[in-house]
DNA sequence: GACTGGCACTCGCTGACGACGAGTGCCAGC
DNA sequence: GCTGGCACTCGTCGTCAGCGAGTGCCAGTC
């Protein structure tokens, strides 16, 4: 595939007068906007060149060219240099973050701000549990055999379990086991601590076992089991402005339906390991649903760490550059907060 | 309004037509699909009458008549009888709703299940805080002058909040704390706390008593001030149903925008202080952005008393009869969920 | 007086048709 | 290898006529 370096120059253009207008781009207008220094025949047959090879085609035969998914892969690799953020981002960035409260705060904040600077919508996931180390385990009686399990994690996450004990359980005993559970588990990560868990059945007093076997199986569940993480979502109204052509099509419904899914958003992030952002474009989303848009994606947390991640979800005819460097900045203030 | 019998019997079943169909019906379908007993023409006269009421208007100058929202109210007044719930739906109620693991679970199951059954936006407030009664505080260091302070309220709901301290704080000195706090604020309504917060600083030891002032600001903070009370949403994809007609007008922005304005949620259960259904039709809507939908809300908690609202949000044309009676049922089972 | 059948009229919808124009592919010439 | 030119395609837009659902009104009937 002989594409020199005009031929790319004509894609970046077609690209990018295509996302700023929406409407497919013609040989004369890409002339006339673009600098391109050859007459509109010549970028004719530039412009066959890259529809044969797959990266624009004709929505019509005699309209504009518009990018396939394929161009746009292209174009993000190769074509397009990050766009640094302007001063007012940044500090629009650091207002709106600042005077979080809670982790809560947190995650609602970044994810608006996303929704707002990208015009997209916007996800972010919660510090996972499985990433992060208890910081202490409570136990609260709510009735004689019940009692209400909470733990809270180094990244600020409370989570709470309520136990249906076996027999009634007396206050003293209470303290023993907050402080058996605190002494054993507190500092430790999640993934590290069901041998640690189950080290608690086998050494506690005989008269015991019952009482921390049952607390045991549902702090598995809790620490392990349950990593069902929590998502925050935001900007679905931008959904609508993803061009009326694909609004009428109805083509809207599933994807409104796959981003109620919590379980399909989490997928977006499984492969995020690291802080660098991560872009799928149409075809290449694993979730069926999701094919007609493009997700850029990201891992974010305190240092070089990672617990969660953040992206976007927009229509494949997106500000790659821009939206590339708005997800990065957001992700990278919001790991800074994370290190309190 | 001289309105007989026969001519609200003739709005009901426009009303029922349309909402059935989604098409402005005529006189003749009328009488076709409805045992009226009488001419296409005398309905004609009738529906004349209703028009010049306002309760039914025409699209367009001759094609068939549409409900109008004064039409629906007065439907939804007089013309409806409530319809049961199938034994189906009742099981399905309870089968969703059993099993749930805590109030975040309830919550996120009670919205979901909401939004299937009703196929409209589902919308469910948590168990208001200021209506509960603190079960437990507890006190945890996070560093020599940070604590985080967490609350736990009888409905189940975890607050908390990291308490930057005047200076380090000692061990003791946090069990102290933890004793006082528990002991004259657990069994206390969350609106009955302020007065007796406030107190906590007067009798403290005088060099307790920055540690405490400081404390007592937060925790009012997390009692009172903080009640920006939590939502869930669900089911935002059926609004994509709402009739490619309000759909190409672009109408669905502003919906989608409202919804995600927790403010503005929050408004629709303002005054859903019983557990009788509200239904708020098109125009009747505070919020101006919803004037194009109608809104079914109310309250629910265990027994009669009330601590949050739910509800859905859904076109004007819309099921009345089967959305308010899903909507009662839920909140009825919820409800009693919260009663253990 | 209330209802009905009949009829003329309105008006949105659909499809056919032609003019227009943006955009293309191709070719001969520089 | 690039360019100007030209024929061609095809989607869009406006016009226009035909269709039909639905109406309003009126005269007639019970």
């Amino acid at each position: 595939m002989g594409l020199d370096d005009r031929k790319l120059e004509v894609l970046r253009a077609i690209v990018e007068d295509y996302v700023a207008t929406q409407e497919p781009v013609g040989s004369k207008a890409l002339v006339e906007r673009h600098a391109l220094g050859v007459s509109s025949a010549t970028v004719r047959n530039d412009m066959a060149v890259l529809e044969e090879e797959g990266y624009i085609r004709q929505p019509h035969t005699s309209a504009g060219r518009v990018p396939t998914d394929r161009g746009y892969r292209l174009f993000v690799d190769r074509l397009s240099r990050v766009k640094p953020l302007s001063p007012a981002e940044r500090r629009a960035i650091e207002r709106f973050l600042v005077g979080a409260v809670d982790l809560d705060d947190v995650v609602h904040r970044a994810v608006r701000l996303l929704a707002q600077l990208t015009r997209q919508v916007a996800v972010v996931q919660y510090p996972s549990l499985t990433r992060s180390a208890v910081r202490h385990l409570e136990l609260v009686p709510v009735s004689t055999t019940r009692l209400l399990l909470v733990m809270i994690t180094d990244t600020g996450r409370v989570e709470q379990r309520v136990v249906e004990m076996p027999g009634p359980v007396e206050p003293e005993e209470i303290t023993e086991l907050r402080r058996t559970l605190n002494a054993t588990l507190v500092g430790v990560k999640l993934v590290d601590t069901p041998p640690l868990v189950q080290g608690l059945v086998e050494r506690a007093e005989p008269q015991a076992k019952a009482t921390m076997s049952t607390l045991v199986s549902v702090l598995l569940e809790t620490l392990v089991e349950r990593h069902e993480e929590r998502l925050a979502l935001a900007g679905t109204s931008n959904l609508a402005r993803m061009g009326p052509l694909d609004l009428t099509t109805g083509a809207l419904r599933p994807i409104l339906e796959a981003l109620e899914e919590e379980v399909i958003l989490l997928k977006l992030f499984d492969e995020v390991k690291s802080g660098a952002a991560r872009v799928r474009i149409g075809d290449e989303n694993e979730v069926v649903d999701l094919r007609a848009t493009s997700v850029v994606s990201t891992g974010y947390g305190p240092g070089a760490t990672v617990v969660g991640g953040m992206g976007i979800v927009g229509p494949t005819r997106m500000d790659y550059p821009g939206t590339i460097a708005t997800v990065r900045a957001v992700a990278r203030y919001v790991g800074e907060m994370l290190g309190h």
